[in-house]
DNA sequence: CATTTTCTGTTGCATATGCAACAAACTTTC
DNA sequence: GAAAGTTTGTTGCATATGCAACAGAAAATG
């Protein structure tokens, strides 16, 4: 599996290496990419952070991915037929580079760097994808918000190997993301509390089990 | 992409040509992994069916994956830190391919037919196992039973092209698949029907709009 | 720094969902 | 083919959750 400074360097060769690389910049609340009719793109977070967005036909909106430094998405890595509204919207100032499959898979006329790299890592990129989106089921099968909540904090404790935790979301984003009424979230937020399972202070949390 | 024959070619090149992998058979309701500690596991279904199941602290079971032919699991595609019991099942006779990811990566001395083949495949594999992550997630955010209900016999249809499907599990893991109590989901089914958006004869759903 | 917008916490209400229990239909097993 | 086990459909009940509305806090804007 790659280290956070591998993945880095990779995508520094990637940047300075090919032609058939873009990136762009966008600003908080633009919208990245649609997921409607770029089968074949690929992006990937340089800098910044990034949600996927669906709304249904309710209007209701739901966070279906959250992407940070290095994180991978794109309409590529999604089912084709979807019948909803699905767009990445910038949550900060971020940096994209944007591939298309097709230019991994071919090597371009040039053999440049840029392709041997790509060959070697792209697949380690891919896997942490699938690390990443089995975390995400494993919380959204869960039967109630306050098992979702819960085991969210276990998952950000035990990266952090702290108890006390920063939500790396605005709490109206935290309900999207677990897929909860926001409402209904912040009630079973009290009650964790009232029950003494967990501390709160603005976005921290602290564990008390 | 990979074809579904291209596939199939494949995994034939892989049974026959390298060491390093084995293949079991499993009776039904056999357990053909736990996710403790093989971190470096891959397994490939060459036939048959199998199920990632969780039974977490209450009881409660939740069919966590469900794979079929040519599907990759393992432990080295999971997080590491659950607290969940996490095994896989299986649904039927089945034989599954085991490999390691070190000798996906590290090439064997012999420098064997299986490494060249799986070096260029490997990822291809991952990916479609991205997109079914992805449309797991897609059900998962549904915000309640009739929402998850349609879109699953939306997914179903459109890869098959018709209005007419078969659910391929029982109605009793379907509920779990789907993450709903499931006589909670047969009273949706009742409702279903009676507002007319689908019939219903057995295992076979058909959409009537 | 004043204004506007977004975020957060709270509550009342309606309802969807989980849970438990049961009987009929269907499968498996020996 | 009889017995045991599993799946399916149904229902009553309790409650968790979604929804709407509101007010104060915080953040963004110009």
């Amino acid at each position: 599996m790659l280290t956070e400074i591998e993945k880095e360097n990779f995508i520094k060769i990637l940047c300075s290496s090919c032609e058939k690389v873009r990136i762009k910049t966008f600003q908080k609340g633009e919208t990245i990419t649609t997921y409607i009719e770029n089968r074949n793109q690929i992006c990937i977070v340089i800098q910044g952070e990034a949600d996927l967005i669906r709304y249904d036909l309710n209007g209701n909106k739901t966070i279906i991915g959250h992407f940070t430094k290095n994180s991978v998405f794109g309409e590529f890595f999604y089912p084709a037929n979807t019948n909803n509204e699905l767009f990445v919207e910038s949550k900060k100032k971020s940096e994209i580079l944007f591939i298309l499959y097709d230019d991994i898979i071919h090597k371009c006329k040039k053999n440049c760097t840029f392709h041997e790299e790509l060959n070697s890592r792209f697949s380690d990129i891919v896997l942490s994808q699938v690390i990443e989106l089995n975390t995400r089921i494993e919380l959204l099968t869960k039967r109630n918000t306050r098992d979702k909540l819960l085991s969210y904090f276990d998952i950000l404790s035990s990266n952090r190997l702290n108890k006390t935790i920063t939500i790396p979301f605005s709490y109206t984003d935290l309900a999207d993301y677990l897929s909860v009424d926001r409402s209904a979230m912040t009630r079973e937020f009290s009650h964790l509390i009232e029950d003494g399972f967990i501390k709160k202070i603005g976005n921290k949390i602290t564990l008390m089990y």
